[in-house]
DNA sequence: CCAAAACCTGAATCAGGTCTCAGGTTGGAG
DNA sequence: CTCCAACCTGAGACCTGATTCAGGTTTTGG
């Protein structure tokens, strides 16, 4: 339970790390193609069908100059996988910004993630692949989210607003909601029709949001029998 | 939301299938012995690291019988996914079997997935490749897992054991805790030690559990505030 | 304007994979 | 014991794709 560290992950792959090598405009405009280009490319064939050459070709770049930017291809998988998080925590974020209350903040973060997750299908994929593709990053991707999770969750806890349930385990389960109702709902609709939906069925959103809110509700104040866990 | 059709796939992919071709003691052996080894190969290395080699070296076997049995290493894939979803649900409804209210079902079931993915990681880590390498395969997987959540949800509705919220939202919401809670507490920890946890820390399943019933449980008839779900 | 620095390029190298095939082995029915 | 399906084998033909490198081009600072 102690944080894990990913500073070696960032440092090898983390464009914005703090050692990466300085960049003109040029440069850094030619990083970003090529990191759009992967996300792309990545999304649409996977991990191992993806080529160096296809992500160059899409980003209209020299072959040999994607090593100037990326070690390998394991590197700028890595390192899109940050770029992702970081961008899907940007947008849960700002959906949550102006919420007055935690449950309505709950509702705005999903929402948030959900249309992040029909624009950028590449996250839901990536992801998933990163399990084999690179552990490390994998965990980078759910510890950091799970986080800001944990807070949220235990500040409502403080006000009251939420049951005094173990806040970590409280945000892994949302954390498989969101993603698995995100993946069948949005995604697979998506690749059925050829409609591409944008957000999720109003009808689907509320059951969910039911289903989370019930579970987090603060405890009728009668006693429910607690069951103690030893650790 | 009409049942999706996987005969296509079972015809190419699943030995049991009435169309495979009639096997002998002998052969059926060797088919299983590739089917254990790719679980092995596809768990420890992922989908796009293990070869062919890699399969029959482990199955003891020469590396052109494989050929004998499956068409391509997408085909063993997708036998493979076949093959460990039927046993997961095996295990979920042999774990359920002696309940006698579906709270305690849905306690057991989870349980039996929960012992299920500790002893076989390859369940987790195939189908998040799966995605990618075979998305029809990923599709069977998680709704005949889904289908079995929403007939007991079903039952248990219509004995007033659980809410009136839409089992299909519910069982994906419940596959999704599952999983995330499985990899998270099972399989992470086992990786960072050197230990094998066979089954989930029992306060993190106490708390899951929690946060599972409470969302199902029925409403309570007098007044709590009732959030209603159509905004 | 010029030199240095930064950037770009793709043919060639090379490691490693898939799948075929011609021929050997096994086991059980008669 | 014989014979014939059924089964097994692994060398090698044939691909694919990651990565290198020697040399060209563009930008920047003075």
């Amino acid at each position: 339970m102690t944080a894990p560290d990913f500073s070696e992950l960032e440092r090898r792959a983390d464009p914005l790390a703090p050692e990466a090598p300085r960049r003109t405009k040029r440069g850094e405009a030619t990083q970003r193609k090529l990191l759009e280009a992967a996300e792309a490319v990545f999304a649409e064939m996977g991990y191992h069908e993806a080529s160096i050459v296809k992500i160059t070709e899409r980003a209209g770049i020299g072959l040999g100059t994607f090593y100037l930017y990326f070690d390998s291809k394991q590197t700028i998988f890595e390192a899109l996988v940050i770029d992702l998080n970081r961008r899907v925590r940007h947008s849960m974020a700002e959906a949550m910004a102006g919420a007055s209350s935690r449950l309505e903040a709950e509702r705005a973060g999903f929402a948030g993630f959900f249309r992040f997750t029909a624009e950028h299908p590449a996250l839901y994929r990536v992801v998933r692949e990163a399990e084999l593709v690179s552990p490390e990053a994998l965990r980078l991707h759910y510890t950091r989210i799970v986080e800001g999770y944990v807070e949220g969750l235990r500040k409502a806890q403080a006000a009251g607003e939420v049951s005094d349930i173990d806040p970590e385990v409280a945000a892994w389960a949302l954390m498989g909601i969101g993603e698995l109702v995100g993946a069948r709902y949005i995604l697979w609709e998506r690749d059925d029709d050829d409609r591409r939906p944008t957000e999720l069925d109003p009808h689907v959103f509320a059951h969910m949001m039911r289903f989370i809110e019930t579970a987090l509700a603060p405890r009728p104040p009668k006693g429910v029998a607690d069951e103690k866990a030893t650790p």
